[in-house]
DNA sequence: TTGACATTCTACGGCATGTAGTATAGGATT
DNA sequence: AATCCTATACTACATGCCGTAGAATGTCAA
C-alpha cells in the first residue's frame, strides 16, 4: 500500500490562534522586532520569548509576515493587510465549502454577516455588481 | 509552565478530503452500510474497508453522521444535508474570519463564489436583498 | 463447529501548532 | 583578550487530527 498523504488540502492556509494573535501584534504596530511582540501578548499571557519567535519563523515561511534585518535586529511586518489575509486565508477554506455547496455556503454567509455587521450587507451587493461585470467582461474578450 | 492546549479553535469543525468522499457517497446514497461506502470508494483508490469504517465511526462522533443499527448492520446516515454541513462548518469559519476583517472576508468570498460556481452570485444578490428587507422589516416592529 | 461477515480496538506515521530550552554568533564592555 | 549580553537559530517535546489498516472479538448461519 502506498502512502498518499497529501491531505491537509481541504483547510489548509490556517493559522491557529497563537498565530492569529501574533499577527494582531503586527497589524496594530505595523512592525515590530520579536521582542516587542514578545512583550505585548506577554502581557496577557504567559509565554516565553522563544515561542514568540518561533511563531514568528513560522508565519514568515507562510510568507503571512516579512522578515528583514534592521540595525541589530529583525524587524517583522504583516505581508497582508487585515484584509488582504483574511482573503487569503478564506478563499482556499470557502472554494472547498462552495465545492460541496454553494447556496448553503451563501445562506449561512448571508446570515452571519448580516448578525454582525448588517452595513457590510450594502457593500456586499456592489462587489457583486462589480464581479458580475468582471466576468462579463471577461467572457466578452 | 502549566499546558493550555486547547488550540484548534479557530479552524475547528473541518474534515479531511477523505471525511468529505465518504459525506459524498452518503448523500449521494442516502443511506448505506459500512462496506457500501467501501465498495464505492474502492472503485476510485485503494482502500482498505476498516478504514472507512473508521472515518464512519469519526465522522458520527462528530455528529456529521448517524449511525443506526439494521436488521444486521449498521446503516449510516448523513446528519444534515449538504446545504446543512455547508451552512455548519462554514459558520465556524466565518465567525472567525469576519473576527478579523468583515470586508476582507467578503472580497473573497464574492471571488470563490465567482470561481467555482458564477452562477449563484446571481442568487446571492436576491438572498441579500431578501435579508435587506427583513432587517427593514424587523426594524419597523 | 467452522467459517464468513460485522464491528471494535489498537496503533502507527505524518503534519500542524503550542511550547520552550539550548547552543551559537556577533557586538559591547571591561 | 576575556567576558558577557542579546539576537537568532537549532532542536525538541507534547498534543491533536487525519489517513491508514491489521488484529481481536462478536455473531449468525450452514
Amino acid at each position: 500500500m502506498e502512502k498518499n498523504h497529501k491531505h491537509r488540502e481541504s483547510t489548509s492556509s490556517t493559522t491557529g490562534p497563537l498565530e492569529q494573535d501574533v499577527l494582531g501584534v503586527l497589524w496594530e504596530k505595523e512592525e515590530a522586532t520579536g521582542r516587542e511582540v514578545y512583550s505585548d501578548l506577554k502581557r496577557s499571557r504567559s509565554i516565553a520569548l522563544t515561542t514568540v519567535l518561533t511563531v514568528l519563523e513560522r508565519l514568515a515561511n507562510k510568507g503571512f509576515v516579512t522578515k528583514a534585518k534592521g540595525e541589530s535586529v529583525f524587524i517583522y511586518r504583516p505581508a497582508f493587510t487585515k484584509d488582504g489575509f483574511a482573503r487569503e486565508v478564506s478563499h482556499g477554506v470557502l472554494k472547498n465549502i462552495f465545492g460541496i455547496s454553494a447556496s448553503g455556503a451563501c445562506a449561512s454567509f448571508v446570515d452571519a454577516l448580516a448578525d454582525v455587521d448588517p452595513q457590510e450587507l450594502e457593500r456586499l451587493s456592489s462587489l457583486i455588481e462589480k464581479k458580475k461585470k468582471e466576468i462579463l467582461r471577461d467572457k466578452r474578450r
